[in-house]
DNA sequence: GAGTAAACCGAACGGTCGGTCGGTTCCAGG
DNA sequence: CCTGGAACCGACCGACCGTTCGGTTTACTC
């Protein structure tokens, strides 16, 4: 929240990162095009002009909010990644693996997950962060592709619908995870999300 | 896609409804706040003022959009909440009634369903949508909570939390669907989602 | 306390926004 | 052929957009 400079203290002075924060939190409200520079500098409590001092303007603040959420669920498929070569039975770890891993991601950076599922492509920033982001989703379908091949999964359901659908549910939770004391925790909602995924919602 | 008024045949003029297609498909495009009148006036082929002749002003696209799909929505309940009462096992046909109806309409009327489920809440008439909204969400989450109380549903999951996902996974049919010939039919994908959140992935 | 650089501000810029207005074109009914 | 209304258009409006710029305040060093 508060940004100090180095290792001195001015009262509370925004750095980029910290300015992203207020800024990505606004995105989300009002949608990125709604938003308007002088609803950042009133969430940030300062000028609007004074914005243009950390950051060169308003899409920076967007390429950097999305970036971030394209590093982390990035990130977190090269951990995957480095699993293999898998045994036939090993291949459904992986992809549970990689359905909790993308819940945990998606709550610990929920806001920047947030606004990254939102953009819409209309600027040259846009367009490259869906890039960024359909190749994470292929990576992602690969993982159930594979799983399927190796004969784990249901062979009733074509592959990449089930991924789509799987990896839909698990972005959708977006729309509704709001972290606080008394709620749901990450693991309590990616728990979920696995177990509702592999094994479904009926008594057996 | 081309409009005539009444019984007559002029060549190709807007209807309220028609200018409303293309409208919304410009929307779900560029998003609402990213589409200026300029824009609608292009993908329609006349000008910016003639809008105006037909529909009020912008904003009535949005709530004539949103307002179909919630009306679609808001039918497809009625007719479950017909079916009661039911004994405890039919609780369960019930929910997945409720879930294979849902992904239908969202086909049936996918751009303003899309449009509906993008809506930030920046003015009254989107608040009042996501009102309307929520209270759909309120009535799917009842049919689940109630299969759960009769006992047909898994017990490790929260009836609540199980809802959201299995209503997020449905929703998100919106991201990626698009109809057309050799592709995946409506009932292709409503089949699907029900299939996998009621037996989940696994291969048993 | 003088000097410095970061942080911030007020005023203004050109451009675009949603919307208005006074027409003109088109076409069916008489 | 004339008329009336629906459909449409070009020009324009005030407001607000993202951004710029010159100047002021602040906090820290020497």
């Amino acid at each position: 929240m508060s940004a100090q400079t180095g290792a001195s203290s001015r009262r509370t002075t925004y750095t980029p990162d910290s300015l992203l924060e207020v800024a990505v939190a606004v995105f989300n409200e009002r949608g990125y095009d709604g938003t308007s520079m002088e609803d950042l500098a009133r969430a940030a409590g300062i000028t609007k002009s004074s914005i243009y001092h950390h950051v060169k303007g308003k899409e920076e603040l967007l390429t950097r909010g999305v970036n971030r959420a394209l590093d982390a669920l990035n990130a977190s498929l090269d951990a995957l990644d480095t699993l293999e070569p898998l045994p036939d039975a090993g291949e459904l770890d992986r992809v549970e693996q990689a359905v909790f891993r993308a819940v945990q991601i998606l709550v610990e950076e929920l806001p920047y997950v947030t606004l990254l599922l939102r953009v819409r492509g209309n600027t040259e920033a846009e367009r490259a962060a869906q890039a960024r982001r359909r190749e994470i989703d292929r990576r992602l379908a690969g993982f159930v592709e594979r799983a399927a091949t190796a004969g784990v999964l249901r062979a009733d359901l074509d592959p990449h619908l089930a991924s789509r659908l799987v990896f839909g549910m698990v972005n959708s939770v977006v729309e509704w995870y709001r972290p606080g004391p008394g709620r749901w925790s990450a693991d309590d909602v990616a728990s979920a999300v696995t177990h509702l995924v592999f094994d479904g919602l009926r008594r057996r």
